[in-house]
DNA sequence: TCGCAGTTTAAGCGATTGCTTAGTAAAATC
DNA sequence: GATTTTACTAAGCAATCGCTTAAACTGCGA
């Protein structure tokens, strides 16, 4: 506490950055890797910003329930009452997170996703995409995907509209390729599932200290996936 | 509150039911797949019991962090204090179902394990057990897997011991496989790495009412592992 | 130089948290 | 049959929770 006093006195001069310029971006153009570069690219130092990169590091460190407001104040070096100039409520914080996320894979997805290409490389690259994404940000995609319970059901009906679209694109690419011969798939909801499961969980191990890159990871795991649905090309 | 008092004037007569003489044992043995029935099958009807089932039950429903003792204490229909009399501590009911599952699930893989079988007949009994208890048990198996963090050190290192030899189990199956010339595998710990987490994450989308049944989805898991592996006889 | 919009602060409100206490009654032990 | 042990409850404590208030500070155009 007294270190958050000293820290603003010399705190630095104010910048007011407007927040409606920015809009939501893919991985691909990713600057740096962290989480506000990607979703927020120009709130990077803004206190707005750095709340929103201090509440996913809480949440990923003790969940949501378990952080509390003046956790997220802390991290971000602003006294507690600060949060509520730009946030209404904790609750909005997260909801926030997890939309900017949600909305943030899926146009990752649809940008890579190519309908012409053969089903086996459209899925390949749409897991490939999918995963690196998950690997590089797994801080926020964990608290995106895994404090969707403290959400409440307007948020959340929201958020399952954006995710059942990610689905939709999964499945068609799973149907064409079963439509056509490439893959063999019993039963096409149960094979998205696993394969979306296996995705998402991703975000739960990888650190980035690991050996493996978010790029090799995606290669390993679109080979992967391939096998799964038994592409005839997969070994 | 009002309820609780009436209930207390007329509580049933007391069973002090020893909880020494109940080990735990695996899940192939469950009398209605109820978490209990499992890792206590005589503690049932007793507070201890109906404690650990609430706390379960909540801490499921909305977290560690985000469950109360009290709520708690009212799942179980008994005052708050009443949970003090059989644990310590909140997290002491936390890691008393943590432990307990784990070593559950160990022991259920141990029993089913035959070294001797050709690998592909190996892993595909593993993981049949395996997802088939993750999904009879999903509740549970969710708290003890996904509120880890909410544990201290010392609880996370006893837990990670034993998730280590659920690991080894695993590993030597797929380098057994790799050997034998059975499987084809890149990258042995991160193929472990994502089958493991393909069917731990059974339990956090299977629910009991789903058309599929337990054994019905561990035969479709089983497959999607062995064609994973890139077992010659998957298809 | 001034005022103002935007931002931050210390202080604190009511509610809820994990846990404890004092007391009661049934069960177990002697 | 007296005593100890166990299991429970109502009440409540200190700490922390999400959030609010009032006042002060900042940069900036007029």
């Amino acid at each position: 506490m007294t270190m958050q006093r000293k820290a603003s006195a010399s705190r630095p001069p104010r910048k007011t950055a407007s927040r409606a310029s920015s809009d939501i971006i893919g991985f691909a153009n990713s600057i740096d890797g962290s989480f506000l570069s990607i979703v927020f690219p120009d709130q990077r130092e803004s206190s707005f910003g750095k709340l929103l990169t201090a509440a996913v590091e809480c949440f990923a460190r003790n969940g949501y329930h378990g952080t509390s407001t003046r956790d997220i104040a802390r991290e971000a070096r602003m006294s507690s009452a600060a949060l509520y100039v730009h946030f209404r409520t904790k609750n909005e914080l997260l909801y926030k997170i997890a939309l900017v996320m949600a909305r943030s894979m899926l146009q990752d997805l649809r940008d890579v996703d190519k309908p012409d290409a053969s089903p086996a490389e459209r899925l390949a690259a749409l897991i490939r995409s999918y995963v690196r994404c998950i690997a590089q940000m797994n801080t926020a995609v964990r608290v995106a995907t895994f404090e969707f319970a403290a959400l409440n059901k307007d948020q959340q009906r929201v958020l399952s509209e954006i995710r059942a679209e990610v689905n939709a694109i999964i499945t068609s690419c799973l149907e064409a390729g079963c439509e056509s011969g490439d893959f063999r798939i019993d039963d096409i909801p149960l094979m998205r599932l696993a394969i979306m499961s296996l995705c998402i969980t991703v975000c739960q191990w990888y650190r980035p200290d690991r050996a493996l890159a978010p790029e090799e990871l995606a290669n390993e795991y679109a080979a992967i996936v391939l096998r799964m649905v038994g592409a005839a090309n997969a070994a």
